[in-house]
DNA sequence: TGTAATATTTACCAGACGGTAAAAAATTTC
DNA sequence: GAAATTTTTTACCGTCTGGTAAATATTACA
């Protein structure tokens, strides 16, 4: 085997280490931006600074980075819902998991357009990986109901309540042309991801009917 | 002029207008699966049923069709937000818009996934129309600020409150895959837009503090 | 330091893709 | 029903793209 990663070997060399780190990087930049098709290995060998057929000593195929970076996004991207605490206090156990998740907009965009890209394309390469998301989602749903029950949240869907977290936050991150767009220069600093927060806070525990 | 679309001519025959209609229609299709590069004009052309150079007679470009479709998505897409209404009462003309946007995935999903592919790849062919967008949203935030003030609207910030409607009900339509993943086969149905709208009538009306 | 292993470059290829030219077929017009 | 126009097909072309083979350069290690 020709490949290094391919290869049983799990010794890396540091060449290997930092080359890998870089094309991974590179391709997390290309791919958010362009998605898959529409990212070239060529453009993401330019990005991190080597030739394409070096590119592909280090990886066999354009669709094994992609694979790669879509594990490794996987699993950061679940993490905040995990993290919700069936025995905290469930309406800052809700404002704790929306806040994290818009900060993972913040921190993390390339790796939420990466994600919103592969869903709006049919989640062609995620379809096994949404059965562990559903197996989690109605796990929290269920904490969520019985919180509802007990009297501590409004009764809603928590379903549809986990889908309008997802949706706001990564917002943020995925429509970032627009927001900056329609909130002009002035606004478009990175305070905006505190007025959201803000916002999300207030929406979430008291809606928008005037408090008395 | 060899082109029927690029001629001056007003007047198209009976198998243009059928024939074009076919196409947009069909890359419509493709366009809002695969993204603009991710889309073969080979593809367009057999879902609608014709050979590429036949398709290419109708469009000069693969470029031109998609200018074409997003000219036509813009205007209806931003009809929602034109008719909030100043005069009306502010809670449920939130409400309306809201539901007026959840239609609109609900019945032209294609559009939507079309505009996010647009949006989350740079809005390379959509910059000048953000800025039409920005003016249209300047205007309706003013009307919701001056709802807070006169009390009728809870103090929040209202450019936050749009991209909030935006992205919850629009995600009906771009992460239709994941949302049908979450809920699973059996509240999958077309239901789950009723489903929707009722949590988000909660959610922006009261939020999720218990009511007592 | 010499040698084996790793890393990089050069030169290339087969297929896909957007698009064109020109001829053939179908339709409209008179 | 013949001529003019529009529509469709056939046969291409140049470019881009993912990927490979093999030679060369570099690094690690004894």
């Amino acid at each position: 085997m020709s490949n290094p990663r391919s290869a049983k070997t799990k010794k890396r060399t540091r060449i290997q280490q930092k080359n890998e780190i870089k094309i991974l990087n590179g391709a997390l930049d290309i791919f958010s931006q362009h998605g898959f098709r529409g990212s070239t290995v060529d453009q993401i060998a330019e990005i991190s600074g080597m030739s394409k057929p070096n590119l592909l000593y280090y990886f066999n195929s354009k669709e094994a980075i992609i694979r790669i970076l879509i594990d490794q996004l996987l699993d950061k991207w679940l993490d905040p819902l995990r993290k919700i605490d069936p025995d905290g206090e469930p309406l800052s156990e809700i404002q704790s998991y929306m806040r994290r998740k818009l900060e993972m907009s913040r921190d993390f965009p390339r790796e939420s357009r990466l994600f919103a890209n592969e869903i709006l394309q049919g989640a062609p390469r995620v379809h096994d990986e949404l059965k562990d998301l559903k197996k989690l989602v109605d796990e929290k749903a269920a904490v969520i109901t019985s919180w509802i029950k007990a009297g501590k949240l409004a009764k809603c869907d928590p379903y549809h309540l986990i889908f309008s977290i997802w949706a706001t936050t990564q917002h943020y991150a995925d429509f970032d042309v627009q927001v900056k767009a329609v909130l002009g220069p002035k606004q478009s600093g990175p305070g905006r991801f505190e007025d959201a927060a803000r916002f999300l806070d207030q929406l979430y525990v008291n809606g928008l009917k005037p408090q008395k």
